[in-house]
DNA sequence: CGTGATTTTGAGTGTCCTCAACATCTGTGG
DNA sequence: CCACAGATGTTGAGGACACTCAAAATCACG
């Protein structure tokens, strides 16, 4: 398990692309490397957000927790990914959602949020891949509000499958699928059965592949 | 109905905040102006985003279609704001969502998108603050898929009232206010009759003032 | 004062959620 | 290799909420 240094990582970050190599080794200089568990708190809402992270190893998810406990993943950042970026490059000096490390180890490098708006502002490149970042961002989570407005979790669902299992996939389990969808585990559970049992997907030891892509496709379009 | 000038417009656009008055008025030269009356269409989704409108007299609402003819509002700009800055700032080269004037007049100024991305990537501090821009949308927009996820209909009206009624409020039409909301105008006509007989507002000939504040802050965190 | 848009209300339906019981899987230690 | 415990998955029943469709009432405006 490499863990690579602050430099390479750096370099290969798609946020920094376009940042030259001083830039990025006068980051590099006062990084520093923490180690997480599966399930961990790398931050929680509420936390200050003065440090910026970057996974090098491993993957973290950031979620919301709403009533009940129940909970709605924002996203998951796996290599080369930055943690919350709006919430650190834009002036917040909180963090609005928690951060949890999913496998063990996770490998994160951690600069100081000063230090980096600061490259940022004096780096066009930097600042304009930044912009462009939180931009695709926006989009995306505007296609998840209409997701969740216009649609129901079958539709959602089918999307999901039609994104992360042309080729057999590890599912997750029910409880987290649910987190990403915006329902709850049982839900997830008999939206799969009706899947299988309308033959559109093969799912066996949770390993699922789509097996009737149109169908699916149609569903997730709403009829 | 004074249409300010370009010039003056832009320096008072919080988005152009901090860039210096040759930056702006590089800008301000190519600008366009465009005038539109209640309902007409400034964009639609799906059209080539390479201009930048920024809002000088009335609004603009920002919105997509769903399934069945039905709308969500994302957002709605009024002077001095910037329409989806995020497509077009960001590479985008589409449009994502449709916008259409809400107001009689409604006058809009055009700008060349590459030359505003040009300014941008070239004025530290206009970058700056378009970065500030967009994650505080970011931060915005994860607050609205969490209500969706989290709370229901009532939850989210009552947060609408709270928000804009606390003096009388003049209310959008139910349709308006349903998309606002992600739901369809007879809920919206329901909750609100629920909320007068409960006597928590007031409401006359479409103007609502909030009397009961404490209950429907309750509401609105879920009791 | 009439016409078209908007609001209100009723009735029926479907989806999702909750709670609870039961089944299955996974990994551990005997 | 088996037995067990805890986690995860499945399924049933009941209820809450939002949506649809349709009709009636009200409003806005010329």
């Amino acid at each position: 398990m490499p863990i690579p240094d602050a430099l390479s990582l750096l370099t290969r970050t798609p946020l920094f692309q376009g940042a030259d190599r001083d830039t990025l080794a006068g980051l590099a200089g006062p990084a520093h490397v923490m180690t997480f568990g599966r399930g961990d708190a790398v931050f929680r809402a509420g936390d200050p957000a003065d440090t910026l992270f970057i996974v090098a190893v491993g993957s973290v998810r950031i979620y919301r927790v709403g009533r009940g406990g129940r909970e709605l993943t924002l996203g998951i950042d796996s290599s080369r990914q930055v943690l919350e970026p709006a919430s650190v490059l834009g002036g917040e000096t909180r963090h609005a959602a928690h951060a949890q490390a999913l496998a063990t180890p996770t490998v994160l490098l951690s600069f100081p949020a000063d230090l980096v708006r600061h490259a940022v502002q004096h780096t066009p490149a930097l600042a304009g891949a930044v912009i462009a970042h939180l931009a695709r961002r926006d989009a995306d989570t505007h296609r998840r509000l209409d997701a969740l407005v216009f649609s129901g979790v079958g539709e959602r669902l089918a999307a999901y499958l039609l994104e992360h299992a042309p080729a057999p996939h590890a599912l997750p389990t029910n409880s987290d699928l649910a987190a990403l969808l915006g329902t709850v585990p049982e839900i997830v559970s008999r939206k799969l059965g009706d899947f299988y049992r309308l033959g559109w997907i093969d799912l066996t030891r949770r390993t699922v592949t789509v097996t009737d892509e149109r169908e699916l496709q149609r569903l997730s379009e709403g009829l």
